[in-house]
RNA sequence: CGGGGCGUGGCGCAGUCUGGUAGCGCACCUGCUUUGGGAGCAGGGGGUCGCCGGUUCGAAUCCGGCCGCCCCGACCA
């Protein structure tokens, strides 16, 4: 491809509104632009990637035997009804109407779809299992789309269903994929890792993520130097100790303590002098219709995610200000864990196991008390685990403190078992003559955010470094001087013998001065660069440079500098660990 | 939705406080010179100052409302 012909309109200047790298190269090089709100044309050069990222991901799916379909971007209402969906899933889901004001979504995701259709579809065991997947479109009205590619309300995503008899049967995929999607990322360029997870909106309890590490991630990974745990924050589990009751301690009486106006845990310990690790935080949530106290260490936030799981319920919300005093007797910021009504459900996290003569809100305004013990006090219901893990905590597995990393989330991947199956009635005849639900698996993958963390984690100063396995092109052909008829006569020769040796080959063949066309190659981040220029073809000689280490330049002849460039590009076209990292 | 910020040629910004002829850099067009890391000179084109309303002799500037975009929190591939 001629540059003159490529639309590939970069810019000199970062744009306003980018603040991530990812988000600031692909503008800057000409790979992105916004529309709206988290709205993206993808220009030609960025479309490529994709195209190659998309390559990779058939390549390992296929391979695992999963088949590529094609499914509706726009769903009926009644199918996200069957699952109770279309309530559950909220604003989050863009939905319109047609002339006839029946209801419709664009699809965030596929789950029904498929399922829809193999119900219809498959009968006997015989056509299990079998895993579909696609390459598509999603739609998601963000809460807040941000960060480019990364969180955009609309986006490529690559997802796939697999449909079993047995549980071995779902096992064995879920394995496939796990080791699929650990080869596209390596093919990518990607330094990652897959960590266990919480399921969010999909469901299905056993899922992982495979988390790029870079500190501008949205997530945030915990993972155990010595034993290998890793796990994102909504499901990394603190280490569970048992409490202790009083009885053998020299514990202290309950006692009230005037705290006027101080309602946080930092005012009330800066007024006693008392740490806050030595406080009982008493939060209250609203759960299924019912009131529920969490105890968690002042120095500890709770979950919300974590604490629903341990509670199994859908969804927690904090209980409002109104209800917090009818509860409480008194003013949000002095609710205590002793002497709450009886129907308000009491639970501790396992952050204030062992811990005694403790301070907390005294259920009457103005209070609180010293001398708190757990089992003497207040009783708790359950000790559970909703803590919000921190870095150094101890490793649930083996005590280790953990790690904690940034992360992207580019994929991840769920057994769902028969969530969707059985309220849809999809059911197939096993071996043994019985109707039984479909055991299913999803394994979702962000082929627009592969692009965003590919740049997160290759780019330098100057611009991207593409991996070669999805760099837009391959070699980039650089005539200096466009007035020089041997330059680009040169130039020309070179890009078509590159072309001709099947190399994915771009020539710059602007008339712009050679400052501006290597910071452009820069910027764009082709891997490989053939420079053509009048001093070097004195003695018939052209330029060879790798753009991850420019430094490294190397002079050939032009029939040998294409089959150097050729030589190196086969090696790295399927991508790795031959690739050398960056950033 | 809560909190913070921004909206002025294609891009990046100044001007707004203190109302009075819309400006700078880059990009773009023409010509000449230049040609190995974002060239120089000369000439030129392009802006309802986000939108609607108000105040005023006069509004980019003051007031009110709306819209859009970015950042921080809950959501997720």
């Amino acid at each position: 491809m001629r540059w003159t012909r490529a639309f590939i309109p970069t810019l000199k200047e970062d744009p306003a509104d980018a603040e991530v790298v990812s988000h600031r190269l692909m503008v800057r090089a000409g790979l992105l632009r916004q529309v709206a709100r988290g709205i993206y044309s993808y220009l030609p050069l960025c479309q490529r990637v994709i195209l190659k990222i998309d390559e990779i991901v058939r390549q390992e799916l296929e391979r695992i035997g999963a088949i590529e379909l094609m499914l509706p971007i726009l769903h009926p209402a009644e199918l996200w009804r069957e699952t109770g969906r279309w309530d559950l899933y909220g604003p989050l889901m863009m939905r319109l109407a047609d002339r006839h004001d029946r209801q419709y979504a664009l699809g965030p995701t596929h789950e029904e779809v498929v399922t829809d259709l193999v119900r219809h579809e498959v009968r006997s065991y015989r056509q299990l299992p079998l895993s579909l997947y696609q390459i598509q479109t999603k739609f998601r009205d963000e809460i807040r789309p941000r960060f480019g590619v990364m969180r955009g309300r609309e986006f490529t995503m690559k997802d796939a269903y697999s449909f079993h008899a047995d549980e071995v049967s779902l096992d064995a995929t879920y394995g496939e994929f796990r080791e699929a999607y650990s080869r596209i990322f390596t093919r990518c360029g990607l330094a990652f890792r897959d960590v266990e997870a919480s399921a969010g909106e999909i469901g299905g309890d056993v899922n992982h993520e495979f988390m790029v590490l870079v500190d501008t991630g949205e997530s945030v990974v915990f993972s155990c130097p010595s034993c290998g745990y890793a796990a994102s924050s909504g499901r990394a589990e603190a280490a569970r100790v048992a409490h202790e009751p009083p009885a053998g301690r020299d514990a202290k009486p309950l006692e009230e303590v005037a705290t006027p106006g101080k309602t946080t845990v930092e005012e009330v310990s800066e007024l006693l002098a008392r740490d806050p690790s030595e406080f009982v935080k008493t939060l209250l949530f609203q759960m299924d219709g019912r009131t529920v106290a969490v105890l968690v260490r002042g120095d500890r936030e709770i979950d919300e995610e974590k604490l629903g799981r341990a509670l199994a319920v859908d969804r927690v919300e904090m209980a409002g200000s109104e209800r917090v005093r009818e509860v409480t007797g008194a003013d949000v910021g002095f609710a205590g864990p002793h002497g709450l009504p009886k129907d308000v459900r009491v639970v501790a996290d396992y952050s204030l196991a062992g811990r005694g003569n403790l301070v907390a809100g005294a259920n009457r305004t103005g209070f609180h008390v010293t001398g708190l013990e757990i089992g003497r006090d207040v009783e708790p219901e359950d000790w559970i685990d909703a803590v919000r893990l921190v870095g150094g905590d101890p490793c649930p597995r083996c005590g280790t403190a953990l790690d904690e990393t940034r992360g992207i989330e580019v994929g991840h991947i769920f057994k769902l078992g028969t969530k969707y199956s059985e309220p849809m009635g999809a059911t197939f005849l096993d071996e043994d003559g019985t109707q039984k639900p479909f055991l299913m698996g999803c394994y979702g993958l962000g082929i627009t955010r592969v692009v965003a963390a590919a740049i997160e984690q290759n780019h330098d100063e100057n611009g991207i470094v593409w991996p070669t396995a999805i760099a837009p092109y391959e070699v980039e052909i650089i005539p200096l001087n466009m007035d020089s008829a041997r330059v680009v006569e040169a130039a020309e020769r070179i890009y078509e013998e590159c072309r001709a040796e099947g190399l994915e080959a771009l020539l710059d063949d602007r008339a712009d001065r050679a400052g501006s066309k290597f910071a452009d190659a820069d910027l764009v981040g082709i891997p490989w660069r053939i420079v053509v220029g009048d001093r070097g073809l004195e003695s018939g000689m052209v330029e060879v440079a790798r753009r991850s280490a420019r430094k490294d330049m190397a002079r050939f002849s032009p029939e040998e500098a294409v089959q150097h460039v050729r030589a190196n590009v086969i090696r790295e076209r399927r991508g790795g660990a031959s690739e050398p990292k960056s950033g």
